[in-house]
DNA sequence: CAGAATTGTTAGACATGTCTAACAATTATA
DNA sequence: TATAATTGTTAGACATGTCTAACAATTCTG
């Protein structure tokens, strides 16, 4: 409960711009402050206030009216936050079975307040449940039946564990 | 990867006070400045700051140096908080083998940005693998050998899938 | 019950991150 | 290439939520 900001490296906010300038910036494509603006919601005065935070911590190069790119460091803390939405992402899609763009909705909030222990984890899960048959065969399967019908299938109770042969 | 706050009723704050005010006031304890101060780790005239907000809300009733209390709409909102709140360690806790004091911090963020559709699939997850026994034994135990030598266990292949009898 | 200790409030500063309005630079095009 | 359209920046307002310092009320205790 108690609220102890965990001082984290950067804020929601600063880790979404990293983000996304990393992924607009795939495959060596020119960033935008107009493109940025528009996959936030932002307004353009905002990106460029936030590129000047980032410049100065060294995790952006930016001149006026100039190129946008990630130093390495800025890189760096870019594909960690993309690697946690994406195993978020697949975690809710694939494990919970939500819906894409809810899941990706709950990854962008997420990604910023889970702590490394769970995020390993939650990985470690989603990989559990796609490398293991038996995972697969008797989780999901079953899950999805509860999740239909609200009650446990036939073969699962205490009973059937037994029995089955 | 778009921002557009999705209009929450309440922010992650306000909301962090109105679970503290319930937590503190169960069985009808008074409630005090301080406590929740304390509880949250701000200081004291956050609190009184907050309170004023939650007034004019009719979320909680507090009168200067007096007594400190939810009103039926602020304990509905503080309710729903909790109930997020318990779901989400019970998941880290029980299903992902996080420890109890991690597993708190990370439902104490994730409660306030978490989709009411993600967060009840990720409750009917726990309820499924506590109630079904087949969940139990084929899902934490083989989830936890994989967790432990990073590797699946030998009856989790495509071939011992089918040869088992 | 009076002074001391504790608890609570007010006022106002500050940090973060957003916005609008106005202006400047760049780019496209007639 | 001059002008129009677009993109980007600056300045400054605003909202949220925190803090410290100073003061006020309440409660404890000798």
């Amino acid at each position: 409960m108690v609220r102890q900001e965990a001082q984290r490296e950067q804020t929601a906010s600063m880790e979404d711009y990293l983000e996304t300038i990393a992924n607009l910036g795939e495959g060596r494509k020119v960033v935008r402050v107009k493109q940025i603006s528009e996959m936030l919601g932002v307004k353009m005065p905002s990106v460029t206030s936030a590129l000047k935070k980032l410049s100065e911590q060294e995790l952006v190069e930016h001149e006026r009216y100039g190129h946008i790119k990630l130093t390495p460091e800025g890189d760096k803390v870019a594909r960690d936050v993309i690697r946690r939405h994406k195993a978020l992402t697949r975690f809710f899609a694939q494990a919970l079975g939500i819906d894409h763009e809810t899941a990706e909705e709950d990854a962008c909030k997420i990604e910023h307040v889970i702590s490394p222990l769970s995020m390993e984890r939650l990985a470690k899960f989603v990989e559990f449940i796609g490398a293991c048959p038996l995972g697969r065969t008797n989780f999901p399967s079953r899950y999805e039946y509860y999740l239909e019908h609200g009650e446990l299938p036939q073969d699962c109770s205490n009973r059937s564990v037994k029995k089955r042969k």
